[in-house]
DNA sequence: CGAGTTTGACCCGCGC
DNA sequence: GCGCGGGTCAAACTCG
């Protein structure tokens, strides 16, 4: 229900979501809906004018005629009764007024007809025009693609940036065990959250992950084997043992009450979050029949422009073209954020977030993994607020010198199809020099986000890829 | 009547 | 152990 809202005239036309679409309830009458039986609900109006026709008036054709004959049957009585003229000239004045009476109110049928001829044919316009929106989202996701691939695997840049990830999983192995929030991380928490004691100031991605991420204690209580000197696989056994759902968090400036993503959504719960005037709604996707995936809504305490929606678990069904398209870039990035620092066994996920705040150019994505759900977040306001800058940054960076590497080449095929298939055979490779390609992945993806719907679709996809690679590394750890 | 929403109750983990 | 808060459940309700 909430997803067929989004889709409204209002929305389709000004090309963004709007707050409060129930307003078309009122703009469009219950008949136009899609959903129910147009024509039946005109039926119905013709049919209760008919009655009112068989009483006063004929159907149609004979609305007229009947009414002359009405009225020279009445004038005929009356004048037997021996009425003046004038009396005569009023009642011919008050019938032409019936009659004009009566055209009025069939010119009125007549309108009102029509304009659920169109309430109907501007639904059937708003439908096409959604499905032409999500094709066009979907060719230019698949056009970015490939020409991220056409620019891509050039040796000399894959090693050059083969160095440059290597001297960053240095870098941050050199770092203390509780420095793995990110300096991104850091900077967002200061902006976003007023206090840091108090959870839920700006959304659950924050609450859990990143207030955990910095207060050492809960961290502690968290992963308490993640700072220490246990090994990997006992790090993964603690974190398959833990982690629930690998989750990804996505802020985005939108006035709409959810971000449509192309899948369907059932609302299950609401709450109020502690420290946010705005109620936190969760969804669970509808589209699969038991698929697992989940989505929380919440409108940022200090931005309320800002909607943060969080997604969690991976889909069980196909997705809609509109998701099906994005999964490209999404794929791309969620195998540089997620799979860089995951071979070298030495620091396990914690590292992971430094390494992609210490790229400048990945500067609207976070990784942080060191709650029960590694969360990814997309901070995708900042592209709309400072579009220039940005968009300068981003064409520089997806310019032919740019490479755009495996991850959008055989990586993301593979996960491409995993995250379709879903918990298919391929999962995330852990390809050694993935963060090589952390500017232009970062770029395009940001440049491709500067969809507000897209950036749902992206969430989707990359938590669902999120879980599929933790599982698997998981698995295959404890093998 | 089925699907979705609302909302209070309930469960569970965590901190004190 | 207790209270708090996040997350989920499910009955009641709404809507088409
Ligand atoms: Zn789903």
């Amino acid at each position: 229900m909430a997803e067929g809202r989004l889709f409204t005239g209002k929305e389709l036309i000004n090309g963004n979501p709007i707050l409060n679409c129930g307003e078309d309830e009122h703009v469009y009458p219950a008949g136009s809906s899609i959903d129910g039986n147009p024509m039946v609900k005109e039926m119905d109006f013709f049919a209760a004018d008919n009655n009112f026709s068989k009483e006063k008036v004929c159907a149609d054709d004979g609305v007229v005629h009947d009414l002359e004959l009405n009225t020279r049957l009445n004038l005929s009585t009356n004048t037997s009764g021996g009425k003046s003229n004038v009396d005569d000239h009023e009642r011919r004045t008050s019938y032409n007024d019936i009659i004009g009476n009566k055209r009025k109110v069939h010119e009125l049928i007549h309108v009102q007809s029509e304009l659920k001829q169109m309430h109907v044919e501007n639904k059937r316009l708003r439908d096409m025009l959604n499905q032409m929106n999500n094709n066009y989202n979907g060719l230019k996701m698949h056009l970015a693609t490939l020409m991220q691939i056409r620019n891509a695997k050039t040796e000399k840049d894959h090693e050059m940036i083969n160095a440059a990830v290597k001297e960053k999983n240095h870098a941050v192995a050199d770092e203390p065990s509780q420095n793995f929030c990110s300096s991104k991380e850091i900077i967002q928490m200061g902006l976003d959250k007023s206090d840091v004691g108090d959870s839920a100031t700006t959304g659950r991605e924050k609450s859990l992950d990143d207030h955990q991420a910095i207060i050492p204690g809960r961290v502690a209580n968290k992963f308490p084997k993640f700072g220490t000197s246990m090994d990997f696989d006992q790090h993964s056994e603690t974190v398959s043992s833990l982690i629930r759902k690998a989750r990804v968090s996505v802020r985005a400036r939108s006035d709409a009450y959810m971000i449509s993503d192309g899948c369907h959504w059932r609302k299950y719960g609401q709450k109020m979050a502690k420290g946010s005037p705005f109620p936190r709604a969760y969804y669970r996707c509808t589209m699969g029949s038991s698929c697992p995936v989940r989505k929380q809504v919440q409108r940022c305490a200090e931005d309320r422009s800002i909607l943060i929606t969080t997604y969690e678990g991976c889909h069980n069904h196909p997705l809609p073209p509109a998701a099906e398209a994005m999964v490209s870039t999404t794929s791309a990035v969620a195998s540089m954020l997620l799979s860089g620092p995951m071979p070298s066994a030495d620091h396990a996920l914690m590292n992971s977030s430094s390494i992609l705040s210490r790229n400048s150019a990945l500067n609207f994505a976070t990784l942080s993994t060191s709650a029960p759900f590694p969360t990814i977040t997309l901070d995708l306001t900042q592209s709309h607020n400072s579009s220039d800058q940005f968009q300068r940054e981003t064409r520089g960076v997806i310019s032919p010198n740019t490479l755009f590497p495996q991850v959008f080449g055989q990586s993301l095929h593979n996960q491409y199809s995993n995250y379709l298939g879903l918990h298919g055979s391929q999962g995330m490779q852990a390809a050694p020099n993935r963060m090589q390609n952390a500017d232009a992945v970062s770029s395009a993806t940001a440049a491709i986000t500067a969809n507000p719907n897209f950036t749902a679709a992206l969430a989707a996809a990359i938590a669902s890829i999120i879980d599929n690679t933790i599982t698997r590394n998981s698995t295959d750890n404890n093998a």
